[in-house]
DNA sequence: TCTTAATAATAGCAATACTATCATAGATAA
DNA sequence: TTATCTATGATAGTATTGCTATTATTAAGA
């Protein structure tokens, strides 16, 4: 794992770029714990201004507000699994194993080497599961889609969608199955841990190796082939 | 459709019964088309009583928050789908084809004749489509699982996963399948009116039907039996 | 050294998310 | 019938949220 990607955003989704200063570090540092901590509707940016020993007004240069702070972080987690299966895939040819290690990768992600001193891959991987969702689930959704701000999760879905493609040409449903896969790799994470009963599958710690085999169950048993 | 139907819900969602009063029945109705009007950000129990010509007081007698407003329209919703899937697969007995009338039910359930004058199905609709996975993404989800309040969601989930068994008994993700398509019958008409890259369906207007097919698809691919 | 840019410090304001009190009108019970 | 009880309305008040604006200070660059 290279130190020291830049992970490339939308510029857009930032008033200033948080990756260029010590305070945007900061920021994004403590987002993702105060979030975790105490959940989105709770999050203020004065409290964490305050848990980082700034200000609420420092905080509104870097971002709009905390919706717009919820989509950079979302935004940077998908670049950043999108950067892990590029990473993971390099010079594998067969369409089925690629599949398998975006599977692997899509539930794992926070297990990889942090790449990124400021980001707690971790945490961030709960945020996303709890709470990312809610990035897109807005009434300003079409503005906002017209504006790229959706990008990555876009281009992401496009990625897998070809490797659908490429194990089955004929699939009818490529991007629909690639973006159900990462709905479902967060949402039974989230069942697993608080509601059990809307799924089949359990997760101890960061063990995720049961979500990791349903998604391949229900990826190839769709794609009406063999894991190889 | 029968008249006057009663949806009985956990008590513990509501301060004072809304089904009970005209006030409550106002305030069921009126905030269905508010919520869908300005979206469930911007949505407050002051707007709300204005546009009823009530109080904000008034409305807090009956909803502690907006949360648990929004729990109750929620669970509303998928105790009215439930009935509408015991009424729909009443006396059918191939659970190949009461699967069928299920995923049906699931995407057009906004379509039956209104059960009930102050809840418009359709709007309802649009705000579980949009809105609807707010109501367990927070961070208060065990304690409310608890006290019983995604009931009505849990329980529909165990309907269909039973069907889902009944069809093939050693599948070994029913629950997980069940709730997944509820999943994805909300998000891919989301998807198909605001994110298209993420799905391959189309929708218009209110004719769902692509995403019918897709849920028939992925649920038969899946317990691999053919469309009777 | 001068200038600029970034941040801190502070204030302020309208809206939000409630809670409390009191008045009143309608239904119910004595 | 009167008394009372309950639901709602009317009003007020408080702490917090979601910002914006102003000024001071500090660090970096020319």
């Amino acid at each position: 794992m290279a130190i020291g990607i830049k992970i490339s955003l939308n510029e857009g989704l930032y008033q200033r770029d948080p990756q260029e200063t010590t305070l945007g570090q900061k920021i994004i540092k403590n987002s993702i714990l105060l979030i975790d901590e105490i959940g989105l509707e709770a999050f203020t940016f004065k409290k964490l201004a305050q848990k980082m020993g700034s200000t609420e007004a420092s905080v509104y240069r870097y971002f709009e507000n905390k919706h717009m702070l919820l989509l950079y972080l979302v935004s940077w987690y998908w670049e950043w699994v999108s950067y892990l299966i590029d990473f993971n895939t390099m010079n594998i040819e067969d369409p089925v194993r690629r599949l398998r290690i975006i599977i692997k990768t899509l539930v794992s992600a926070q297990k990889e080497n942090p790449a990124i001193d400021y980001v707690n891959e971790s945490v961030l991987h709960r945020i996303i599961i709890a709470e990312g969702s809610k990035a897109y689930h807005i009434k300003a959704v079409d503005e906002e889609n017209n504006k790229d701000f959706f990008f990555n999760y876009i281009q992401l879905t496009k990625k897998v969608a070809q490797v659908i493609l490429e194990i089955k040409s004929d699939f009818p449903y490529p991007r629909a199955l690639a973006s159900n896969l990462f709905e479902m790799a967060n949402n039974h994470i989230y069942f697993a841990e608080h509601l059990p009963r809307l799924t089949d599958v359990h997760v101890n710690d960061e063990d995720f190796s049961e979500v990791e085999q349903m998604l391949e169950f229900f990826a190839f048993s769709l794609l009406k082939c063999q894991k190889s």
